[in-house]
DNA sequence: AATGATTCTGGAATCGTATCCATCTTACGA
DNA sequence: TCGTAAGATGGATACGATTCCAGAATCATT
């Protein structure tokens, strides 16, 4: 599995440009052999770093090569060697703050390793997921990195089993994968979270966010109802909202929630896209966040620290997480098997749960 | 130039993820042409539509395709055809907000189109941003969409020139080459914003951003003088400070600008990177805005109306952006002349510019 | 000096597809 | 009935690289 082809023969960048200034024709190998005078295989064999190579021919090669600014064309090293250094990423919505921390992170790893990442959004929709996942493979990507929409879908999961490539998923469990994974302990960071709520005198906790049919939302429901349990209080069933990550779903339900009487005294929410729906429920009722009602919010985002008043949240290292899945990705095209990463979360509270009751 | 390349030849997604259930080795089409009892040539005919094909022979084809669970291979009808439908996106910063949901609606855009996105992040590099022009062009990508990290550097532009294919620019303007642009009419919204202030008896107005190699804050500027020298006021000159869009730089600036005696009544921020390094400044040094200071950002983000106290801000649609950038450069690539596409901007008056004086 | 082992090089095959070209069949109008 | 055109098909070539294989050249060993 591993690789030793020298996609990336030349380092300097310096007269690689020049190659646009004559006209015309696409410089080839056969042009440098031609040029070289000698067999197009030497060429290969040269740039390629083969041994049996000898010092005149390197210089012959070399020569050659700087005078007509040649470049090997990726797009046929590709379809020869099996092997594009290409590397799928799927998520959900590049416009989400930490999924953007995250790509950024995993394409400036790859870059550094010689990969470039070919970026597909799913639209929240297990349909264009598909898509997305088949359309990769008939690239011949040499792995992908996923944040799925979801894990209860037989047809993905038949997709991914036809991928035959490296996969690394982002959050995700699936049994019988052979994928490695970047996994987030939000147990603990909600689990925290709770149990701060909970210590202050607060038994209606509502919590929305997204569906059950990502590991996510089960970690996170996880500590949360740990927490209510080792405090000896009921879980407050009727105050979960788990049906999407989307600001629409949070925006609907908190409102419905805190029309009710009695009402919810804190909130906790899951995501950026329902932390966001949230906050903007409430603004429309009037309601003060520190004040009129305790609020968490799980993961954050840029500039979350100048938000007045501070946000209480569960934290989690999104640049890590793009890092991580670059390095699992790349240790699976070495060669390795298939491993997880952990991802820590850290509750931090903030005045905005100061309030509430 | 128009490319009547059929890579979306099959539709139905159903039968395809079956290529996989069979062990081992790629169905190509020379076993698709095996299996129907015909010439590989006359396989290919009927794939790609030629008008030359007998019922009789669609028919047997279709039949064996269906049976392997064949699919063309990308990578190699590009080789052949000269068209890899990759389309190359460079930006300063995949997490800026901004970019965030440019490259989205772009990405959503393509993909409907039949091509994919590669995503790079210049990091703020000349250096970076002109390597990763290279490995495009050595990938063969059919275009490329950037937002250059400077405009005033001849290696890039010589890169450029040297990539022999459609560009689009983000908010650039750069001469004498042949490209296609999306433009934001910054001149109106912060002419709007500075009038704004200065009605309102503002003249020690603070303004800063990134510099000015880059039509962006050129034309900001362009709006901030026009509107002093309508109301016959001297321009601030001292007050302003034009060298970078990260956050460090604004909050550097920010932070000394605002302890000298006297200091500015108001400040303008152009771009989210510079926003937040301001704003982390005034929550440092305790400086309320919309009370202490009259402040106003250029470009909003995601949540921006749901913040405590709502910030004046000049607005642009973002994901218009990221569509036009796809249109422009779609029918670039159906043989049209390079043109540009104009992005509104829109100064809103909020709570953030009362105070201050 | 003849043999064998090394080092180096050129030619050809290959990756998977699209397309040119030549061949063959069929149909048509004169 | 024949000539021509159009329709349908197969074979060969090309896209731009890597790599296998065989042969030439160099060198060391007996």
């Amino acid at each position: 599995m591993a690789q030793s082809l020298p996609f990336l023969v030349r380092e300097s960048t310096e007269e690689v440009v020049s190659q646009g200034d004559s006209e015309g024709e696409q410089v080839t190998i056969r042009h440098v052999a031609a040029r070289a005078g000698v067999a197009l295989s030497s060429v290969s064999r040269t740039l390629t770093g083969h041994p049996d190579v000898s010092p005149a021919m390197r210089q012959k090669v070399e020569e050659a090569v700087a005078a007509l600014g040649y470049e090997p064309d990726l797009l046929a090293q590709s379809l020869r060697s099996g092997t594009t250094r290409n590397i799928g990423f799927i998520i959900r919505d590049i416009a989400n703050p930490l999924f953007a921390l995250v790509a950024r992170a995993c394409e400036q790893e790859l870059r550094r390793n010689g990969y470039s990442m070919i970026l597909m959004n799913s639209d929240g929709s297990v349909e264009t997921e598909s898509k997305n996942l088949l359309l990769l493979r008939r690239r011949r990507v040499d792995g992908v990195i996923a944040s799925l929409v979801a894990e209860d879908s037989p047809y993905i999961k038949k997709t991914i089993l036809s991928l035959r490539r490296p996969l690394v998923l982002l959050d995700r469990e699936m049994k019988d994968l052979n994928a490695s994974a970047v996994i987030t302990d939000h147990y603990t960071g909600v689990y925290e979270a709770t149990q701060h709520l909970i210590n202050r005198g607060h038994e209606e906790i509502a919590f929305v966010t997204g569906a059950e049919n990502v590991y996510t939302t089960r970690d996170r429901l996880r500590g949360f109802r740990a927490a209510f349990n080792d405090a000896g209080r009921p879980v407050p069933e009727k105050w979960m909202a788990l049906g999407g990550f989307d600001a629409e779903y949070a925006l609907i339900h908190t409102r419905n929630f805190l029309s009710k009487n009695p009402h919810p005294t804190a909130l906790i929410t899951g995501g950026i896209g329902s932390t966001a729906g949230a906050l903007r429920a409430l603004n429309e009722l009037g309601i003060q966040i520190g004040k009129d009602i305790a609020f968490i919010a799980i993961d954050e985002w840029p500039l979350f620290d100048v938000f007045t008043p501070p946000i209480s949240s569960v934290y989690r290292d999104a640049k890590a997480m793009g890092g991580e899945a670059a390095h699992l990705m790349l240790e699976m095209l070495n060669g390795k098997e298939p491993s997880e990463s952990i991802i820590e979360t850290k509750f931090t509270a903030r005045t905005s749960t100061d309030g509430g009751l």
